[in-house]
DNA sequence: GACCAAGAATTTGCATTCATTTTTCAATGG
DNA sequence: CCATTGAAAAATGAATGCAAATTCTTGGTC
């Protein structure tokens, strides 16, 4: 999963937030009601980018200076990315972009697998018939894009897929707790080289089919068991690279 | 130079520490290293325990009296307990704890059973022996607890079951979100009326029966599924009812 | 040249202060 | 009598101030 909605990260309307989507770059976007709010959303876009090293320390100060507010609401922001699990915080030695170990990184997938799981489970109970032809539709599309070598469409499909899933299970904690997720496994590249290794392609092609047959016939466990393993192979077939920094990410 | 604490396990994001620890009043517990954590997981306990009323507003200034601290540690914790769910932030007005309808409810539980699914199957891969004995033996003082119609006994068995399956499951991102949905599904008294109920407690010893079968098989995508289906089922019987207050909760 | 110690400068955590906003509540008018 | 209005009171959101801790710098020693 590559880009996508950036989910506001923790729970339904709880974040306050309801618009924060993509910060507010957009400046015909609402504003958010609280400093706390706009800062919140756009430090996370901010570390989920990637323009803060992992290990490397969240500088209040200058964040102050790059998004314009006193140290209180950023400060407010740091202990929620805290506790949605993006950076740490280190008693009198500030925040830290917290950093993802090889066996960190597979227990965030296997999080992420369960939860996709619990999405087709649900799915499967309460999707309508127009749901699922629209994720049938963007199946084909998928499977022209791999027949034509198409990575990034490829790619496109394949996250919307697996959103749509997620959608159509019309749960608001899932959404949410599936954004958080996404997001934390979002700052590494695990970019699974599907043209260096077409094999996994292939195989993974063939687990949307899968994906899809079980849908169709709505086969909740099924699709949970396939929706698992799915994501398991994914996770053995990526190549985990760190994210790279700009080498001016922060100073100003 | 950041020097880059790969080795060590780095403390899970704080996403939900088990609201179980009873705040910082036992004196051999470690203090907080600092003010924002201790009135975090002591605000968290207030709420869960259900000493404010849902949808009663929280008052800041007699809860910093109450624990002592200034508004700005409380108000942190306060933007935490948000994007955890517990209470929601509304703009100028102060935070309200949140009150789960009845659609939220079920919403809630659908994800706690996929979550006790994804324990499952991952605690079939990784259960010691050791670690399946002990289960196995808490299902027998269960069973027995069962027998003589001990409710009490019957449920510290059974949340203790449920506690060693997401333990074995060895997954800490997977135990803190386990954590903070137990938590808030913990502040609404779903008192599974087992005993004005006999085809529902028999149902659920049956179920356990099967959770410890599959679960001795190392049978994870079974086991999933038992589990899930469990959850529906207890959400199903569960008698909702919302906690009762203690009338002078938050006055002054 | 490497290592260590002491002090300066920065940074953190928290309390306090200030400007708005919301809420309360009594006076007024229909 | 009840709804409405307007000012007082209280609460919120954010900025600033300050003590304690950390980090960086500088100077000295082996």
């Amino acid at each position: 999963m590559l880009d996508s909605a950036t989910g506001p990260a923790i729970d339904e309307g709880a974040a306050a937030a309801p618009a924060a989507m993509h910060s507010a770059a957009s400046p015909g976007a609402t504003p958010p009601d609280t400093l706390h709010a706009g800062v919140l959303a756009q430090l996370r876009d901010f570390i989920v980018e990637g323009n803060l090293a992992p290990g490397a320390r969240v500088p209040e100060r200058s964040l102050c200076e790059r998004f314009g507010v006193s140290r209180t609401p950023l400060r407010e922001a740091l202990k929620v990315l805290a506790s949605e699990g993006l950076i740490e915080l280190l008693p009198n030695r500030g925040a830290r972009v917290r950093q993802l170990g090889a066996d960190e990184m597979v227990a965030l997938f296997d999080v992420m697998g369960g939860l996709e799981a619990l999405a087709g489970r649900l799915a499967c109970e309460k999707i309508t018939e127009a749901g699922y032809a629209e994720i049938e539709r963007l199946h084909h599309t998928m499977y022209a894009s791999y027949l034509r070598r198409d990575l990034h469409g490829y790619f496109t499909c394949n996250q919307a897929i697996h959103d749509r899933i997620v959608e159509a299970a019309d749960n608001a904690p899932l959404r949410t707790t599936y954004a958080n997720f996404a997001g934390r496994l979002r700052r590494v590249r695990y970019a699974a080289n599907l043209d260096n290794n077409r094999d996994r392609w292939g195989e993974a092609m063939r687990e949307h089919e899968e994906i899809l047959d079980a849908l169709r016939r709505r086969a909740g466990s099924e699709l949970s068991d396939i929706l698992f393993r799915h994501l398991r192979n994914k996770r053995k077939a990526a190549a985990v690279q760190e994210t790279v920094v700009p080498p001016d990410a922060t100073d100003g």
